[in-house]
RNA sequence: UGGGGAUUGGUGUAACGGUAGCACGACUGACUCUGGAUCAGUUAGUGAAAGUUCGAAUCUUUCAUCCCCAGCCA
């Protein structure tokens, strides 16, 4: 028997080994743990697809429970709002992902959090400084030079107690005093160097109100956090690989339950910026429409744009995980959304740059419906009718009055297949003055109905789509390209900005495009293939009378880039 | 310059001392009522140098390169 297992990634492997070994007394309990500062994107759903799949995975095997727990990191006030919290929720769910009752705030423990600062100042572990912030600064040393210790690093036990005690109560300003560990102020890690754990900040928070003044720092909460919910796999990004001896620290001192820090590579995506504060940069800076921006990273914006949610989770495991950079071409996140979206997307008639086409020798007035697949990879999805008649649209693109060689489609004296509806030839072209054709004369032979093969067994190379000029509806379509043309947008010269690298070109915004009539109904977020065209969804700006599309991704075109060489 | 990580085709990711494989991309061709899909095929890789070994992507040493760290952000 061939084994069909594929390999362990290597945080898999270690819930394997740990469960193997019972370290954890058979649970597997992990934490998807955003900040509610901005929305989610797509590096996070390589988190949630990570943190939120090892449960199900492992289920079978961890006898005593496997779950992920949703935990907002929510000690910085300043810059936390409700929306994101609610965005964050919303956002996690659609991706396919539910954490049940556990959704948990760091907020939640200030208390204990609190008793156990004190703790630690009783056991000498940690002090209140009234340095300034800048003065932390400039003692902390640099990377190659030591740092110099607090002048207040030896307050008495009972001072630190009482110092801390009205820093919760409110006695000092802003800034005033923070308190730190102590550690080692000559740790060549710099996180060591006696770490702030609070700070004074008279912020209302979006859950706790006004009832702190204090707040803990990330190092702080974070560890202990995962440790009050017993975490047994705490995974994050490369970047904390320095604060894990901190991450340990904290745990060892309280002699709390060990949770341990593993952590992975982040997921960068060419032409792609996923960094929270450049995000909300483009947002406040007015260089997307907002967050669900479709051309924006963000899973609100992915969701706007019309990619299924399964492609994103396809694409997360297809990325795999290591402890290298990892930068994914753009491509291969298209790949999945085109894979997903052939096998579930009803397919539809749509001209984006309508040339009219007139059939000289079908009767005026007279209606046909023609029978259509909804999808042909999916029997299921049924048929649907389109109305042909004497008027059409076809893509301008699909008509050339010289073609060039392999070129499939119409021109005078060619004969095309409308899909579904007749083969035509191509008898005349009309132009305006200006030379520029705006219309193309066709008969259409009556033994092609359907869009069948004749019975004289003749051929045509090409087939192209098309709408009826009295039955179609009008649409918008957004077209959308990358939000940055370099692919790394960072890549700057000398004194540039990342701002320059936006695309200019990322939005094209189609008004006079014409569908077909069974789209009238379409709601908004559904998806549909324009036929030769790509992935479009209806979105919601989108009205009866006016309909709104994205372009989701294109389809394939070898034709078009073949022309590009 | 200190510390922490990492180097396998264009991009990712396997191989854990024994045939360098898979996916995406690119390129061919077949097929097709979507120049889509599908199918078949091609292309291209172990950062460098020594060493250990019958045998090295894998072990050792040296070198090189890249990423992260000096927030009272997370």
């Amino acid at each position: 028997m061939e084994s069909t297992t594929k390999p362990l990634d290597f945080i898999r492997a270690m819930v394997a080994d740990d469960l193997r070994t019972g370290r954890h007394g058979g649970r597997v309990i992990t934490r998807f743990p955003p900040e509610p500062n901005g929305y989610l994107h797509i590096g996070h759903a390589k988190s949630i697809c990570l943190n939120f799949g090892i449960p199900q995975e492992f289920k079978d095997q961890a006898a005593a429970g496997a779950r992920c727990n949703l935990r907002f990191d929510d000690t910085n006030p300043t810059t936390e709002e409700q929306e994101y919290i609610d965005a964050i929720k919303r956002d996690i769910r659609w991706l396919g992902f539910d954490w049940g009752e556990h959704e948990y705030y760091a907020s939640d423990y200030f208390e204990q959090l609190y008793e156990w600062a004190i703790q630690l100042i009783k056991a000498g572990k940690a002090y209140v400084c009234d340095l300034s912030a800048e003065e932390i600064s400039r003692t902390r040393g640099t990377l190659t030079q030591p740092g110099m210790p607090s002048p207040h690093r030896d307050r008495s036990v009972e001072e630190n107690l009482d110092l801390f005690a009205r820093m919760r109560k409110g006695e000092f300003p802003d800034g005033s005093r923070v308190l730190r560990a102590k550690i080692d102020m000559n740790s060549p890690n710099l996180n060591l160097r006696d770490p702030v754990m609070y700070r004074i900040l008279h912020e209302e928070h979006p859950r706790t109100g006004t009832a702190w003044c204090i707040y803990p720092m990330y190092d702080y909460a974070h560890g202990q956090s995962d440790s009050i919910e017993k975490i047994t796999h705490s995974l994050c990004t490369l970047e904390f690989e320095d604060h894990r001896p901190l991450y340990d620290w904290f745990i060892e001192q309280l002699g709390i339950f060990p949770s341990r820090q593993t952590e992975f590579n982040r997921l960068n995506l060419t032409h792609t910026i996923v960094t929270k504060r450049k995000l909300r940069t483009l947002v406040e800076k007015g260089h997307v429409r907002g967050w669900d921006d479709p051309r924006m990273p963000t899973l609100s914006a992915l969701r706007r744009r019309g990619y299924p949610p399964a492609a994103i989770r396809a694409f997360c495991e297809g990325v795999g995980l290591s402890k290298r950079e990892q930068t994914i071409e753009i491509a291969r996140l298209e790949f999945h959304v085109r894979e997903e979206l052939n096998r579930t997307a009803d397919r539809v008639m749509a001209v984006l740059d309508p040339l009219r086409l007139v059939v000289t020798n079908f009767s005026e007035g007279q209606v046909e419906q023609m029978e259509a697949v909804n999808n042909p990879e999916d029997a299921a999805a049924g048929k649907r009718t389109v109305p042909f008649s004497k008027d059409l649209y076809i893509e301008r693109d699909d008509f050339m009055e010289n073609p060039p060689a392999k070129f499939f489609r119409l021109a005078p004296g060619r004969e095309v297949r409308l899909r579904y509806g007749y083969w035509v030839t191509c008898t005349d072209v009309v132009k305006d003055a200006a030379g520029n054709v705006v219309e193309v004369r066709c008969t259409y032979d009556p033994l092609t109905r359907g869009g069948d093969n004749p019975p004289d067994g003749r051929k045509v190379k090409g087939t192209i789509h098309w709408v009826s000029a009295e039955h179609a509806l009008d649409a918008e379509v957004r077209l959308y390209d990358t939000l940055f043309s370099k692919e790394d947008p960072n890549d700057v010269p000398e004194g540039g900005d990342w701002l320059d690298n936006l695309n200019p070109d990322s939005l094209r915004i189609v008004k006079g495009a014409k569908v077909e009539p069974s789209l009238a109904t379409a709601r908004a977020g559904a998806t549909f293939q324009f036929e030769r065209l790509g992935y479009f969804c209806v979105d919601p700006d989108s009205e009866s009378r006016r309909l709104v599309f994205n372009r989701t991704v294109t389809l394939k075109d070898s034709w078009a880039k073949g022309q590009k060489g």
